[in-house]
DNA sequence: GTGTGTGAAAGTATTCACAGCC
DNA sequence: GGCTGTGAATACTTTCACACAC
C-alpha cells in the first residue's frame, strides 16, 4: 500500500543497487532459472542476502518464505521501481569519442532509454551520425530542448564547455543531467545530477594501491 | 605522527571527496589564489566546511587557524594522501570509441597516470595508433603483463569478454582494475576493483525523475 | 575576530537474528 | 526444513559546536 506513494524515504544507496539486481536476474532469466533466493542472488552480485531483502522490502513484498523469490515477476517489480515501465528521452551533448562510444552502447535503448538528439560545437562533427541520426550544432540546443520533452542531458563535451552547456539544459528544465566532463557542475535550479569522472575513480585507485 | 603509517582508518567516502578536493584546489591554483578557508572550498566544491576539514584530519593537521589552507601545501599534501607523488602504469584493453576515448583523455598523465599499453582483439584496430602508440593483440596480453609492472588495468571491452580478461589481469597480479563493462566482476585473489557502469547511472536517474 | 581541529551528537546504512509463512 | 520480511543492534558518515591557535 505504501509502495505506490513517495519514494523519498529510500536510501540513496539502496537505489544503484537495485540496477544491478534487476541486469543479474536479467541474465539469471535469459539462462532458463524461474526462482531465485536472496542468497543466491547476493552471491552473483557480490554482496549478502539481508542487503538484497531490506533493498526489496522498501517498496514491498516480492517474495515467497521458505522458496524465494519469481525472477519474472522480480524483474517487472524492480523495472517498476527504478521507473522503467516507461520510456525516458535522452540527448548527448558532446559528440567525440566518448559520446559515440555511449551513443553506440546497446543496452541503451534495451532499457526504454530513447536517444532522440545528438550535439556537437565542431563543425567537422556536425551532420555526421554517431548513433543517433545527424548530429546537430550546438547553437541548436536551446530550440531543440523547447520542441522535445528531454529528460536526461548527457554531457560529454570538454571540461571549459561544460558549465555552460549544463547551465543551458537545466535552464531549459531538463530535470536530469549525467555529466561526463570533470568539474563538479553546480546550478541553481533543482535538478538531478550525478557525475562520472575518470579522474576520481583513477585517484581512488591510486589511494588504494599506495596503501 | 599517525600521519605516515596506515591509512586502514580513513572512511572509504572520504577518498574520492579527497580527489574533488584536489582537482578543485588545482583551479583555485590556477586563477593566482594563495590561501583558501574550508568554507570557501566548500562552498566550491559543493559540500560542507566541517566536511572537508573532518577529511583532512585523517591525515594530518594542514591548515592554520585563523588563516585558512595554503593552496600550494594543501595540493601537495593531498597528492601525497592520494599516493600522487609517483607514478603509476596503467593500461587500457579494449580500443574501441570508449578505450580511445579514455586514452586521449588530457588529465590522465598529467596526475601521474602512465599509459604504457592498449589492446584489442579486433585484428582491424590492432596495429592502429590510439592515443598509446600502437594498438597490441589481446594474445600478446599475458606475456605484456609478464614484462611490464602494470599497476591498473582499465576494462573497456564488450561485456561478453570482460569477466574473462579480468581474470587473466587478475591472475597474473594486476592490483587494481577500473571496469566500463557493464558486468559485476568477481575475483578470488584480493584486487582493488572499481565499476564505472552507464546502465546503472542511467536508472538512478531515471527512479529520481519518476518520483 | 577568524577559521581550524576534533570530540560528541545526529543521521544513515548495513548486518544480525528471529518470528512467521511456505 | 527453507527462506522471506523486519525490528533491533551495529557500524559508518556527516554535521554540530566549541576549545584553541593565529
Amino acid at each position: 500500500m505504501a509502495q505506490n506513494s513517495r519514494k523519498l524515504a529510500i536510501p540513496a544507496a539502496t537505489v544503484p543497487r537495485l540496477s544491478q539486481y534487476l541486469r543479474k536476474l536479467q541474465e539469471i532469466q535469459s539462462r532458463g532459472t524461474t526462482t531465485i533466493s536472496s542468497r543466491l542472488l547476493a552471491d552473483e552480485v557480490g554482496t549478502n542476502p539481508a542487503q538484497i531483502r531490506k533493498d526489496l522490502s522498501y517498496f514491498g513484498e516480492f517474495g515467497i518464505r521458505g522458496v524465494g523469490y519469481d525472477v519474472d515477476r522480480l524483474i517487472t517489480e524492480l523495472k517498476k521501481c527504478l521507473g522503467l515501465n516507461r520510456s525516458w528521452n535522452v540527448i548527448i551533448i558532446g559528440s567525440g569519442k566518448l559520446g559515440t562510444a555511449l551513443a553506440l552502447y546497446r543496452g541503451f535503448q534495451r532499457q526504454g532509454f530513447n536517444l532522440i538528439g545528438m550535439f556537437d560545437a565542431d563543425p567537422e562533427v556536425v551532420g555526421s551520425d554517431r548513433g543517433a541520426g545527424p548530429v546537430l550544432p550546438i547553437k541548436d540546443l536551446k530550440k531543440f530542448l523547447q520542441e522535445h520533452d528531454v529528460h536526461i542531458a548527457i554531457v560529454t563535451t570538454p571540461s571549459a564547455a561544460a558549465q555552460q552547456v549544463i547551465d543551458l539544459v537545466v535552464d531549459a528544465d531538463v530535470p536530469s543531467v549525467l555529466n561526463f566532463a570533470p568539474i563538479r557542475a553546480s546550478s541553481e535550479k533543482p535538478v538531478i545530477l550525478r557525475q562520472v569522472d575518470l579522474s576520481t575513480e583513477l585517484m581512488t585507485l591510486s589511494f588504494y594501491l599506495d596503501k
